[in-house]
DNA sequence: TCTTTGGACTGATCCATGTCAGTCGCGGCT
DNA sequence: AGCCGCGACTGACATGGATCAGTCCAAAGA
């Protein structure tokens, strides 16, 4: 356990007391093991948890009827899975695993026991929430407005800056599952169009992606390329300090 | 006043008590109205307030480096405005009035406030956030996987589902203040392909846009051409009654 | 050992949508 | 009355990215 990622996340946002710490704690309940690619949630299913990813990548899709695919977001350790639909009635999405993954269930009676007694922590649990959705405007943005390399360039440093929070990145790179597939759904791309993409980010010395590694070549050129401005992720991250 | 759109949305969620009502109208602070055009808060801003739309609508949009924009969404009466980076440090996007609106403040402190005693309300204002959460994620996908026109034709019947929640649209149509370039901007289109896709969505019998109003041509075979599945807003809204 | 499978990668071609360069009509301003 | 500016609308042309139809390689299974 690299020093549970929930709390490292929520420490980014303010500091947490031992007492606070340990009401977090509590809100962990049963863990539980899921196999990569076999969906937790499905869209459309009625009456499902809510979890805290602990280890291991998933992600967040809609599908179409004709089959297609979006992928809205990808989950690292540390984030929550489904927190959302546990509010509306009817989960919107699926979610997947991308690796195997390890989980721990949350209720979401517990939560709100500790929205109402412990205001800190439910600041900083909104905190969590708040920024996934800036993730999303900010991917929407992308979609609407961004063209293919700018795209893939924006999202590689967010999950870049998003794994540094919890321990797993840095200024050089990070290990990254994901297929050119995955990649593709995600980006709004078909998954031949990313190969290329990829090829051209990797010819212009900016990043590399290969073997399961993104490496950045020349960070702040990649930056200024993919226009990032990281001010929507709400954190003075270790990718600031040069 | 057409009967408080916020308690009218939130009423499609849970029935609220006279005493909750009353508490939800104490939220309500400063009156203040806004011209067409003018921001009310600006990406990057840092401490603003949130409110909540009284009448007209705005919409809440980012810009980029290179002036592009893309909006996020439209607000209508009864919405949150800039609720959500009043929880992030800094506004991560920009809210405009595209008409003239009539607004009220709401503090976070109270909303908190609400939060700890009255956990019907509590989860009744988080419902709606979801939601809106929830749609943003839903346009994602239609600016990843839809075309032109059948984003056009999803947005629309989007909005009239939303609009008639607040007594402001039904199975026929609603005025709609949108010029075609918001549309372009919203839809990440450019505003000439937006003319072309009305023309066709008109020619095609399905829908009708013009001089400010949306009319529903044929209803049925419009959600069928958008695949519109609006389980996504968790409203048994006066839409499903045939 | 041979086969199968999934992921990375490529060239050729096509098409949805953007861009350019306008016209037209209307309401507001002088 | 005349002008201005904005929004709707259009045709011609350009292009980013999709689609098609593959190859190659490594790991897993038989």
């Amino acid at each position: 356990m690299p020093n549970k990622p929930l709390a490292l996340k929520l420490g980014a946002f303010v500091a947490l007391s031992e007492a606070e710490l340990s009401i977090l704690e509590g809100l962990h309940k049963r863990r539980r093991a899921f196999v990569a690619g076999r969906d937790l949630v499905h869209q459309g299913q009625i009456d499902h948890a809510a979890y805290i990813l602990e280890s291991g990548w998933a992600c967040s899709y809609k599908l179409l009827h004709d089959g297609q695919r979006q992928i809205v977001d990808f989950q690292i350790p540390g984030d929550f899975l489904g927190l959302r639909s546990v509010v509306l009635h009817i989960s919107d999405h699926s979610i997947e695993p991308v690796t195997d993954i390890e989980v721990t269930e949350v209720h979401v009676s517990d939560l709100l026991e500790v929205f109402s007694h412990t205001p800190r922590l439910a600041t900083a649990v909104l905190w969590a929430a708040s920024r996934d959705e800036a993730m999303v405007v900010e991917h929407l943005v992308g979609i609407g407005r961004r063209d293919a390399a700018e795209r893939m360039a924006h999202f590689l440093l967010e999950l870049g800056a998003r794994l540094s929070l919890v321990g797993l990145g840095s200024r050089a790179g990070y290990a990254c599952p994901l297929t050119q597939y995955l990649l593709a759904d995600a980006l709004g791309l078909s998954a031949v169009h990313v190969n290329r993409v990829l090829r051209q980010l990797r010819e212009q010395g900016l990043v590399t992606f290969r073997d399961g590694f993104v490496t950045f070549d020349d960070y702040d050129r990649l930056v200024e390329f993919a226009d990032f401005e990281m001010t929507y992720l709400d954190q003075v991250g270790p990718l600031l300090a040069k």
